[in-house]
DNA sequence: ACACAATCGATTGTCGATAACCAATCTCTA
DNA sequence: TAGAGATTGGTTATCGACAATCGATTGTGT
């Protein structure tokens, strides 16, 4: 018979093509890196997350190298890969970029116009993302709270522009977010969506702009 | 005496030491897609590439990950690397980041003025720029249209930004920038060189854009 | 006490081999 | 003929092993 081999981690549950052994490693690192299991500065070993996955380095090490392409990881010859910290400047660099790049996309998508069914399924999201934000969920709340912005500057059909949005914000929260949870400001975040939202469905650009640009404030420490 | 050995920042602010197989393997297939000796839409062997540098296959596949994350190559599972073929969807996306993002840029470095002594090294890459456009020459002229540009940008000081534009230029050139040598426009093309920096040494914010929007018309098909 | 050389421990960067996999082709049956 | 199923060819995805390399530690001579 055909010997099937199981997936050490698999715990991804689709049923599509499996993922490759590298793609899991990638999403189970950054899902440690925004949790906080994985903590700015240190480094981290590849082979020794490897033997913990039960898998081998190539894989591992892959996974690392992407991550550290997007920013999220430093590579340390012969040491490991170190989180990356990031210091002031760098908050602001990617602060700025948002504030160019993200709170355009979504002005553009009030201009564009959105369909009623998209407008619904956005609703859900930021009812979901307010009914997350509790302090004890902060993986969940970041989780939601990425689907509901993402969900906005998809509907503009530029598949890079996505991209860039979505590693810009991964790179705000690696190392942060959690001054959110501990000043209480989840909910209050969570409660600046809706407005937004309306502002998207009415069409008012400069409105959604505004909106969205003090919104990402909270992005800052 | 406190004699350092050589932990070394180069100008650049990079640490220097030998560059990785991977490093190598990437600037060598960069150029391969640059120079058009890798074909839009073929696929290619990270295994076979490998043997004919002479290496094993890890370090190869790695930088064929790192092309790919970069949007330059597609995995295609199983059967290797494909060169990424721009459909004029593509090429619009590509376009419309590029006058966001690169415009901005430029323009902003206009506001915050330029040292006397940048403004030289500027002009030099602008006259190497126009020495170096002739149709026979296109490897060499794609590297010293980059280095101009770049150069502008990074003025600025956020490097996340700069890489960002470095990729956007890449996608655009990967699988282009030949109807430019085939027409003719190589000359037209890098003499706007001159007329772009004059505007951002006497800090004309408005007339930089806009001569950067109508340059980067020339990055369309 | 101090600079410098030698050693040590840990981790990567690279290697070569192989099973798993996909697409295309071929074979066989209805 | 048409279509399902087996076969083939080529490539990856993954493995396990090892030398090279780095930072830290220890040792040595002045």
């Amino acid at each position: 018979m055909t010997e099937q081999r199981n997936p050490v981690v698999g715990i991804s549950g689709l049923a599509e093509s499996r993922p490759t052994l590298k793609d899991e490693a990638v999403s189970i690192v950054r899902r440690a890196l925004m949790s906080g299991d994985m903590q700015p500065g240190k480094i981290y070993s590849a082979n020794a997350l490897a033997s913990q996955l039960g898998v081998s380095n190539s894989p591992v090490r892959e996974a690392m190298m992407a991550l550290s392409e997007k920013g999220l990881l430093e590579v340390v010859r012969n040491r490991g890969f170190r989180v990356v910290e990031m210091s002031p400047d760098d908050q602001r660099e990617v602060y700025d970029l948002r504030l160019l790049i993200e709170v355009t996309a979504v002005g553009r998508v009030a201009d564009r116009g959105v369909s009623t069914e998209d407008g619904q399924r956005l609703a859900a999201m930021v009812d979901a993302t307010l009914a997350a934000a509790r302090p004890d969920n902060m993986i969940d709340y970041l989780e939601r709270d990425q689907e509901f912005h993402l969900s906005m500057v998809q509907l503009l059909g530029n598949t890079r522009m996505t991209k860039i949005i979505e590693n810009l914000r991964d790179q705000s929260r690696v190392s942060g977010s959690y001054h959110l949870a501990e000043r209480g400001l989840l909910v209050a975040s969570a409660a600046e969506h809706g407005p937004i939202l309306a502002a998207l469905l009415s069409g008012d650009r400069n409105l959604v702009e505004s909106l969205m640009t003090e919104h990402l404030s909270y992005s800052l420490p």
